[in-house]
RNA sequence: AGCGGGUUUGUGUAAUGGUAGCACACCGGACUCUGACUCCGUUUGUGAGGGUUCGAAUCCUUCACCCGCUGCCA
């Protein structure tokens, strides 16, 4: 009964559920707080970098739990420091996520939509006697925060409402420079938990926000600002990372002392880390800024855009977003469960092509100089509705020097003298021998055709083990494969006053020239990939290649070949 | 130290008092118009102790270890 259920792709069952899930049925439960009400959720980047895959994790999540549920989940921006942030990181970021196959139709918000309200929901605070003006500067307040077993102190906590109203009207008015007073939340300041040693709510920044303008000089803080933007769009789960656990205690004060209508509530899972890649948006910022890569779509950045360029597909992302589960335990995948994913996908979608990466030449020296041929060969032989593809066939071709021998050794059943092995899509040949520089190197491997095999299938039916790739060596193409590694490889990076850039992996990137390809990926296109047989996933990228020059991108590596 | 979380094979995750399962990885084997893909198979796990129970990963208890928090960042 259970077996019919699971899918086949993962094994999993369609009615799996997580933690969240757990949550969220107690809460609809009859009596629940939320009970017949549809599930609202949000994704609420800071446009103030790109997005990278641990985005996606919590995209994933946020989006994937509202349709589990059939209810919606927003796209907003939480823009609430103007600091950092840009338009330019708006752009991008739509984009990467309608390229992952989200969307959040009309439901496209700010957070700097609702100032004017925050504003409102703040002097309500202070008119409550809940929030005061401190004049404390950034250091004297750091100083007097107490510690594990000492209360923090304010001597402006006992401020009279109206004297904290006209000074945060003035506030908003331009009156004070940077730091030189905040809004703060009047709970407790003895809390074991410090965002409740009476919290800053508004802090004042002299600078033109990116849609506001030069409206405002005072900016609400994430801890006041997130609980109301989810409240005012009736967001009915608010899902974020473990960091902001100890946030929730918070969130909730501020949801319960402002008066709208939505009592959101926050559930928290454990961000996506995967072994051997930079995570971190900080990081990420500083190997652009500082120039250690070329951009944020960088192919070694595990940005999306970056995974998009290096031949990731939307699908294979979000499957392994499905699949590496959600829970509250720290955890570091397995960059190989990524690639799995990506191999996944693009064995089912991926065209099938030649290319000869190390080429060595060999000579057919039976047959006919200035002899040339086409064949039609199979674009890829899990969908045949792909179709066919002609490619070319002469006396000289060009195949993998690790595809020849001079002596056979262990499993190898390619090119050694008195072998056979199929050319794919061409004919059957028995090597006879190899010619050699004065060094003692293989230059050319020489071989005989059987003219009863074309196609590939002998006439007489005797079996060849073994078949490989080839190119032929008057139309084939001039290429450039990069083979890409993730950036960063050690596994510790904050350790004890060790720079991350220190620890930057400095073979994330060989260039593999003079490779010879099949003369029609001369007309492909980005982002189309290709499975190079034996050798690879990779894609082309337009991005860097040049009239007369081909580049591809790897996208990932395939396991080893023979084993000795 | 105060507060809040966490701990199931190499990795990630199921099992919510009833056979510790799945995926990836690894290892072994088979197949093949490529050794890719696919297929078959093996090994490996409930942090530790005590308790409740016919029965405990699950409930209680003690301990150990790990993570987060003292921004006017999010």
């Amino acid at each position: 009964m259970a077996e019919e259920t699971k899918t086949p792709e993962t094994g999993e069952t369609p009615e799996s559920r997580n933690f969240i899930h757990a949550f969220i049925d107690e809460d609809i439960a009859e009596g629940g707080q939320f009970q017949g009400k549809t599930v609202h959720t949000r994704f609420p980047p800071e446009p103030n970098g790109y997005l990278h895959i641990g985005h996606c994790k919590a995209l994933s999540i946020d989006f994937g739990t509202a349709e589990k549920y059939n209810g919606m989940c927003n796209l907003r921006m939480d823009d609430t420091n103007p600091t950092k942030e840009d338009e330019e990181y708006v752009d991008a970021i739509k984009e990467d996520i309608l390229w992952l196959g989200f969307t959040w139709d009309d439901r496209f918000y700010y957070a700097s939509d609702y100032f004017d309200k925050m504003y409102e929901f703040a002097e309500g605070l202070i008119k409550q006697g809940l929030a005061y003006v401190c004049e404390l500067t950034p250091e004297q307040m750091k100083e007097m925060r107490g510690d594990l077993t000492h209360p923090a102190q304010s001597p402006y906590r006992d401020r009279p409402a109206a004297e904290s109203l006209d000074l945060f009207h003035r506030m908003k008015a331009g009156e004070f420079p940077n730091g030189a007073m905040t809004l703060r939340a009047r709970i407790d300041l003895a809390s074991g938990n410090f965002n409740l040693r009476d919290p800053a709510l508004y802090r004042i920044n002299h600078m033109a926000h990116h849609r506001t303008g030069d409206k405002w000089c005072i900016y609400p803080m994430y801890d006041f600002a997130h609980p109301i933007e989810d409240a005012l769009e009736g967001i009915t789960h608010s899902l974020c990372s473990l960091e902001f656990e100890s946030h929730r205690p918070l969130y909730n004060w501020v949801r319960d002392h402002i008066p709208t209508e939505a009592k959101p509530r926050q559930i928290e899972f454990a961000r996506l880390g995967i072994n051997y890649t930079v995570m971190s948006k900080r990081k990420l910022r500083r190997l652009v800024e500082e120039n250690v890569v070329s951009g944020w779509d960088d192919p070694r950045m595990p940005t999306i855009c970056g995974l998009r360029r290096r031949g990731y597909t939307p699908a294979s992302i979000r499957n392994f977003c499905d699949r590496i589960g959600v829970s509250k335990a720290d955890s570091t995948v397995e960059f190989g469960f990524l690639e799995h994913c990506l191999r996944e996908d693009l064995n089912m979608t991926a065209k099938r092509a030649m290319a000869v990466l190390r080429p060595i030449k060999l000579t057919i020296t039976n047959y006919p100089e200035g002899k040339s041929e086409a064949f039609e060969v199979e674009n890829n032989p899990e969908r045949p509705e792909d179709g066919m593809r002609s490619v070319m066939f002469g006396r000289e071709l060009f195949i993998e020097r690790e595809d020849f021998m001079e002596e056979k050794v262990g499993k190898f059943f390619r090119l050694y003298p008195g072998n056979e092995v199929r050319l794919k899509g061409a004919y059957v040949v028995k090597c006879t021998g190899c010619v050699k520089d004065e060094n003692g190197n293989v230059t050319e491997v020489l071989a005989e055709y059987d003219p009863d095999s074309r196609g590939g299938d002998p006439a007489d039916g005797r079996k060849i083990k073994s078949t490989i790739h080839w190119v032929d060596a008057a139309t084939a193409v001039d290429a450039e494969i990069r083979l890409y590694d993730n950036l960063f490889v050690d596994s510790d990076p904050d350790g004890e006053g060790k720079d991350f850039m220190t620890c930057l992996n400095p073979d994330s990137f060989e260039t593999l020239t003079g490779c010879k390809v099949e003369q029609g990926l001369r007309d492909a296109t980005f982002p189309a990939a290709f499975q190079f047989m034996r050798q690879g996933y990779f894609c082309l990228d337009n991005k860097d290649s040049a009239p007369g020059r081909l580049v591809f991108n790897r996208s990932v590596s395939l396991k080893d070949g023979f084993k000795k």
